[in-house]
DNA sequence: TAGTCGGTTGAGCAGTAGCTCAATTAATGC
DNA sequence: GCATTAATTGAGCTACTGCTCAACCGACTA
């Protein structure tokens, strides 16, 4: 941290033309500020969410079931990903624990659907990445 | 597949009270649309983005640039990430493979800034996960 | 032109993610 | 009650991710 810090009183130099070493500090405090006005605790969320989409099996699913604008048996979603029964539960569930994806039992049958944040993020991924 | 594909002949026969076999055939066809609908090249893209946002390092990196609204330099972001110098560059690099920063050289500093697609998706991310 | 500094690249290592297999739970039917 | 079926859980294995270290490239400066 020490030579960064050096490193970035250079850089102020250079750019402010000047030298005065309070901007430093100042320069690290905004940067602070702006890490910090995220929240922590939100991006650790944040994180999760984000995490449980980046991988194929889960994103598939979550896709499939926005798009269907309905709920869909496990028994339904297993033909739409390749691997196991196991492998799909452990996938559901860690959507689930996102608040991506909602279960409900329906007799022998277990049903899930897409959460609102679900729609709303697979909306906004699609939108940015086709253009 | 086979033992799957019985599982949702049984599950159909369940649903729609009746026993057409054809319903099978339609439904695999039903969800197959749906998958295929989304365009698997487009996915591709999709979790390459999901992937690269998927890291405490990286996210944090593109919500400071985000937040920023302007260019920071490295020596700036190196405040910000606690990994190496080196860490830092394969963060970024992996950022700009993915859309999500853009780099610019000057002088002997590079200076880098957040995408449209960096800022789409964060603001809904933020917004999806704060309810 | 040699040296220094900002930043990148590649190799290698530790930790975790994602899968399968096997065992288990819960609901239905005989 | 026992068997069957839908789905979940936990253990364990492999493969990949994300980091650091060391070497390197390019721009500025003495």
């Amino acid at each position: 941290m020490a030579r960064a810090t050096e490193r970035l009183q250079r850089y102020l130099e250079d750019e402010l033309g000047e030298c005065r070493s309070e901007a430093v500090e100042e320069r690290l405090d905004e940067l602070g500020t702006l890490e910090a006005a995220i929240g922590p605790e939100q991006v650790d969320t944040e994180l999760d969410v984000l995490s449980a989409l980046a991988n194929e099996t889960r994103y598939t699913l979550v896709r499939v079931l926005v798009a269907a604008e309905a709920e869909l048996c496990v028994c339904e979603l297993h033909a739409v990903v390749d691997v196991t029964e196991s492998g799909l539960s452990h996938a559901l569930s860690g959507l689930v624990e996102a608040g991506l994806v909602e279960g409900r039992k329906d007799g022998r049958w277990k049903k899930y659907r897409a959460t609102n944040r679900a729609v709303a993020l697979v909306t906004v991924i699609e939108g940015s990445v086709d253009e």
